[in-house]
RNA sequence: GCUGGUGUGGCGGAAUGGCAGACGCACGGGACUUAAAAUCCCGAGGUGGCAACACCGUGUGGGUUCGACUCCCACCACCAGCACCA
C-alpha cells in the first residue's frame, strides 16, 4: 500500500475542507485549548524530537474532538532572536529573508506530518501586525509603573552585548561561550518582582507536574525571615535579613557586602581604609560568576572602626566585609552566627573570629549546626538568656515579638528572582517603542502610530561600544517628541527573545484582531490553555515571563485568568540513535522527511507515541519506525476480515471493551505507549478470533485515529463508515463486559506459586477456596497441615499459610 | 555541595503491594513460496537438566509484610537543574 499517497490525498482534503479550523464559539460544545510551544525556526529544521511531542498533543487534541470537544491546536514561530541575526551577519542577508526561509522548511515538515492544526491562526512574533501588540503591551507595562530604564549591572558579552542573568552559563555566554563581564548601563527593566509572592504562591492552583513547580519555585527563590536594625556604635545603624533569628544570641560578628553604602558613608571612621579599599576594588574586578567559584576561601577584612550593638544583649560586635555577601539580595549585610552557618564559620576560621553556640543537639567544632540539620527536630536554645531551654520552633516566634515589640524589626520576605532586564543591543528584535526627549524625559510612543517598524540597515552587528545597530540610522532615531514636539531621539534598544513568546498564546484566540492584541471575549472563550506542553529548558524562564504577563493583564483586566496554564507538561526528548542529542555537527539529526518517505507519517507517529515513557529521555531507533508499519500494516489486514454484525461480539467484547477503557485513560494520562501497547493487544486478538465485525473494526480504527488519522480515515471511508471522521465519536466501555467469566489467578501456599486456576469471580470467597483446595497440586501441599490463614485478593491472589 | 530524576532480559520498555519482563525490536523454529522478500503461526529472563523440574533473578545492603520492581532506612552509579540567596 502506497501510504505516502494516502496521506498526501488526506492533508489535501484537511486543507481544502478546513477540517481543523475552529471557531470561537460553537453551539453546544464545550471548548478545550491544547497548545504545544512554536518552535524557533532555526536554520536546523525540526527533527524526529519536534514530531514526537507535536503529535503527541495533536493525539490529544483529535481525541478530544471526537469526543465532542471544540478544541484549539494552534501553531506559530518565535522568530526573533540572536541565531537568525547571527546567519544574516553570516550570510549578509536580511534576517526577514533568512526567517522566511526556515519558516517554509518548517511548514513544510510539519504540514507531512499530518497535524490537525488550524493554521489560519498561525502567527509568527516577527510580523509587524503580531510585534505591533507586543509593543503595545510593553507600553502597557510602562504605562502602570512596571517597566522603567533604571542602571544596572549587566552581564556583558564582547560578541553579544547584554544578556540576561539567564543568558550566562558558568561565566560564558550561553550563545557564543565567551567570558563575560559586568558592565554598568541604562537598561529597560520589568519590574517582575513585584509579582514574585504570587508567582509563587499561585502555583497552588495549577496543575503542572510537581519538577515544573519547583523549578519555578526554586527560580522564585522565596524566603521568609526577620529584617533587623543594628546600630553603630558610631552612630548610624543598617539592617540585616536573616532567615534564623533563632540564632541572633550566637552573633558574633557582621558581614557587609563589599558595595554596601554603609562603608563608603563612614569612610573617614574607619582606621584601616588602605586595607578595605583595597579589597573593595579587588572584589568589584570578579565577575559574579568569579565570586561563587571562589567560594571555599571565604575572603575579606576587618572593618576597623565600626562596631555596632546585638539588639538582644546589647553586646558589642565586630563588622567585617566579605564577598560571599551579595549586595543584590536581601539588604546586602548579613548576621554572622558562626556555629550555625557553614559560610560564617569558615569566615570565622578564616579570620579567628570565636563562636558562640545557641542550639544544641550537635558539635560546632568541626562544621557548623545548620538550620537544615536542626530544624523540625526539636532542638532547644542555650546560651540565650530568657530564650534558653525553647526549641527553636518556639525560640523562632518569640525572639522575633520581642524584637518587633523594642520597634527594630520585622518580618520580610526576600526572592533570588530579581527584576527582568529587557533592552537588548541588537536588531532582531521588537524595537522598544520609546522615544527620549530633552525636556519630557522618556515618552512613549502614541499607540496609534504603533507598530515602530524595525527598519532596514546595512550591517546587522551592535556597535563598538555595545549599541544596537539602529543607533547608527539617523533618519530613524530622530524624531519630534510626541509630548512638546522638540527634538528627541528613538529608543534603539530592542527587547529580548522573550518578550513574543510571553503573550503568543493570547493571540491564538484571536489572531487576526487589529483593534486589540485579543478581545476579552475571544480569551474568556479559551483561557485558560487546559494542557500546555513545552521543553524542560523552558520550564523555568518562559513559563515564569508567560504567568507574568498574564498575572499583569488580569490585573489591569485584559485577561480573564489569574494564570494562563491550568496543566503543564515536559516531554522527554528524543537522542540521537548513539544516546546523544541530535545536532548537525555529529550527524545523528533524523529529519522526519525521510522517515515518512520511507514508512509514512502515521507509522512515524505510532512509533514516536509508542517508543517510550513521554516524559523520559528515549533514543532513536530506525527499527522501532518499522516495526510501527508492521501494526499499520496489520491494522489494514483486518478489512479483509471484514464480517457483519453492528455490535460487538461476544468473542472480542473484553479485549474491545478493556482496549476502549485504556486507549482513553492513557491518553488522558499521556501513556501513550500503553495505549499503543493495548491496540496491538487488541488487534493481535482479533488475528487470533481470524475475524472482526464492523462495530469492533471501527471502535478499533477510532481509538487509533489519534495517532494514526490517515489510515485510519481512509479505512474508514473505504468501509463505508462515514465520509469524515469527525462525525464519528469517541467509543464508551461497557463495564460489564469487563468481569471474564472464568479468570485465571495464581494460587500460593506459604507465598510461593504452586497453581493457576480458573475461577468464577462471581462466587463467594468460601466457594472459590474450596474449590482451590481440590486442585492437586494445592492439596499435596496442604494435606496433613493447618491452614493458619486464608488470603484472597479477587482478580490477584489466593494464599495458603499453613504449619 | 544542594534539589530533582533514573537504575528491570541482547535492546526499547510494562507492571492500583499480588503469577516480574505486558507490548515491541532483534533472535530461533514452522507454514506459504521453485526460491527469497513480505506475510501468518509458535518459542524464548539466566543457570543446570533430554525432560518434568530445581535454583537464581528488577543497582547494593538492611527492614516492614502472608507477599516488595513497588513502601521505609542506609548506600552506590548515572543524568538534569541550581550553585555563597543569609
Amino acid at each position: 500500500m502506497d501510504y505516502v499517497a494516502i496521506e498526501k490525498k488526506w492533508q489535501k482534503i484537511w486543507e481544502d475542507e478546513k477540517r481543523f479550523e475552529v471557531k470561537n464559539y460553537v453551539n453546544g460544545k464545550e471548548n478545550a485549548y491544547v497548545l504545544i510551544e512554536f518552535p524557533y525556526p532555526s536554520g536546523k529544521g525540526l527533527h524526529t524530537g519536534h514530531v514526537r511531542s507535536y503529535s503527541a498533543m495533536d493525539a490529544v487534541a483529535r481525541k478530544k474532538r471526537l469526543q465532542g470537544y471544540n478544541v484549539l491546536f494552534p501553531m506559530g514561530c518565535d522568530a526573533f532572536g540572536l541565531e537568525a541575526e547571527r546567519t544574516a551577519i553570516k550570510e549578509k542577508k536580511p534576517p526577514q529573508e533568512i526567517v522566511a526561509r526556515n519558516i517554509a522548511t518548517f511548514k513544510e515538515q510539519l504540514k507531512c506530518v499530518g497535524l490537525s492544526i488550524d493554521w489560519s491562526r498561525a502567527i509568527n512574533t516577527c510580523d509587524p501586525e503580531y510585534y505591533k501588540w507586543t509593543q503595545w503591551l510593553f507600553l502597557q507595562f510602562y504605562k502602570h509603573g512596571l517597566a522603567e530604564k533604571r542602571y544596572a549591572n549587566v552581564n556583558w558579552c564582547p560578541n553579544c552585548g547584554v544578556l540576561a542573568n539567564e543568558e550566562v552559563e558558568d561565566g560564558k555566554c550561553c550563545q557564543c561561550g565567551s567570558e563575560t563581564v559586568q558592565k554598568p548601563k541604562a537598561q529597560w527593566i520589568l519590574k517582575i518582582t513585584e509579582y514574585a509572592d504570587r508567582l509563587n504562591d499561585d502555583l497552588d492552583e495549577t496543575e503542572y507536574m510537581e519538577h515544573i513547580k519547583l523549578g519555578q519555585r526554586h527560580w522564585i527563590g522565596k524566603s521568609e525571615g526577620v529584617q533587623v536594625k543594628f546600630k553603630l556604635v558610631q552612630g548610624g545603624e543598617f539592617e540585616i535579613y536573616t532567615t534564623c533569628i533563632e540564632t541572633i544570641y550566637g552573633i558574633t560578628f557582621m558581614v557587609l557586602a563589599p558595595e554596601h553604602k554603609l562603608i563608603q558613608e563612614n569612610k573617614d571612621k574607619i582606621k584601616n581604609w588602605p586595607e578595605v579599599e583595597a579589597y573593595i576594588k579587588q572584589a568589584s574586578k570578579k565577575s559574579e560568576f568569579e565570586r561563587a567559584e571562589l567560594a571555599k576561601t571565604k575572603t575579606g577584612c576587618l572593618v576597623d572602626g565600626l562596631t555596632c550593638i546585638n539588639p538582644v544583649n546589647g553586646k558589642e560586635v565586630p563588622i567585617f566585609i566579605g564577598d560571599f555577601v551579595l549586595v543584590s539580595y536581601g539588604t546586602g549585610a548579613v548576621m554572622a552566627v558562626p556555629s550555625h552557618d557553614q559560610r560564617d564559620f569558615e569566615y570565622a576560621v578564616a579570620h579567628n573570629i570565636p563562636m558562640i553556640q545557641v542550639i544544641e543537639g550537635a558539635d560546632v567544632s568541626e562544621k557548623a549546626f545548620e538550620k537544615g540539620d536542626y530544624l523540625g527536630k526539636g532542638c532547644k536554645l542555650i546560651n540565650s538568656q530568657e530564650f534558653t531551654g525553647l526549641t527553636v520552633e518556639e525560640a523562632k516566634v518569640a525572639i522575633t515579638d520581642k524584637l518587633v515589640k523594642m520597634g527594630v524589626a520585622k518580618k520580610q520576605k526576600n526572592f533570588r528572582m530579581q527584576d527582568w532586564v529587557f533592552s537588548r543591543q541588537r536588531y532582531w528584535g521588537e524595537p522598544i517603542p520609546m522615544i527620549n526627549c530633552p525636556k519630557c524625559g522618556w515618552v512613549p510612543v502614541p499607540e496609534n502610530e504603533l507598530p515602530v517598524l524595525l527598519p532596514k540597515v546595512e550591517s546587522y552587528e551592535p556597535t563598538k561600544d555595545g549599541e544596537s545597530p539602529l543607533s547608527l540610522i539617523d533618519e530613524w532615531v530622530n524624531v519630534k517628541c510626541p509630548c512638546c514636539g522638540g527634538d528627541a531621539k528613538r529608543e534603539t534598544d530592542t527587547m529580548p527573545g522573550w518578550a513574543g513568546s510571553s503573550w503568543y498564546f493570547m493571540r491564538y484566540c484571536d489572531p487576526h484582531n487589529d483593534k486589540e492584541f485579543a478581545s476579552y471575549d475571544a480569551l474568556k472563550a479559551w483561557l485558560p490553555v487546559g494542557l500546555y506542553n513545552g521543553g524542560n529548558e523552558h520550564t523555568n524562564r518562559h513559563l515564569l515571563y508567560a504567568r507574568f504577563w498574564d498575572k499583569f493583564l488580569y490585573d489591569i483586566g485584559l485577561s480573564p485568568v489569574n494564570e494562563p496554564f491550568k496543566a503543564r507538561v515536559s516531554q522527554g526528548i528524543v537522542l540521537g540513535a548513539n544516546g546523544v542529542k541530535m545536532s548537525k555537527s555529529l550527524g545523528n539529526v533524523v529529519d522526519p522527511r525521510d522517515v515518512i518517505k520511507e514508512y509514512g507519517a502515521d507509522s512515524l507517529r505510532i512509533w514516536e507515541a509508542f517508543m517510550g515513557d513521554y516524559f523520559a529521555d528515549v533514543n532513536w531507533s530506525d527499527e522501532g519506525a518499522k516495526s510501527a508499519n508492521r501494526f499499520v500494516g496489520r491494522v489494514c489486514g483486518l478489512k479483509d476480515m471484514l464480517v457483519p454484525g453492528d455490535e460487538v461480539s461476544n468473542e472480542l467484547a473484553y479485549e474491545v471493551n478493556y482496549a476502549i477503557k485504556k486507549v482513553t485513560e492513557d491518553i488522558d494520562k499521556i501513556k501513550f505507549n500503553t495505549a499503543i501497547s493495548q491496540l496491538m493487544i487488541l488487534v493481535n486478538a482479533m488475528y487470533k478470533a481470524k475475524r472482526v465485525n464492523n462495530a469492533e473494526y471501527k471502535i478499533l480504527l477510532t481509538l487509533l485515529n489519534p495517532f494514526a488519522p490517515h489510515i485510519t480515515e481512509e479505512l474508514w471511508t473505504e468501509c463505508g463508515y462515514g465520509k469524515n471522521f469527525l462525525n464519528a465519536t469517541w467509543p464508551k466501555y461497557d463495564e460489564t463486559k469487563l468481569v471474564q467469566n472464568l479468570e485465571e489467578i495464581a494460587v500460593k501456599v506459604n507465598s510461593k506459586i504452586i497453581a493457576s486456576a480458573k475461577i468464577n469471580p462471581a462466587n463467594t470467597q468460601e466457594e472459590i477456596l474450596n474449590a482451590v483446595k481440590g486442585i492437586e497440586e494445592i492439596k499435596a501441599q496442604i494435606n496433613n497441615k493447618t491452614i493458619v490463614r486464608e488470603i484472597y485478593v479477587p482478580g490477584r491472589i489466593i494464599n495458603f499459610i499453613v504449619k
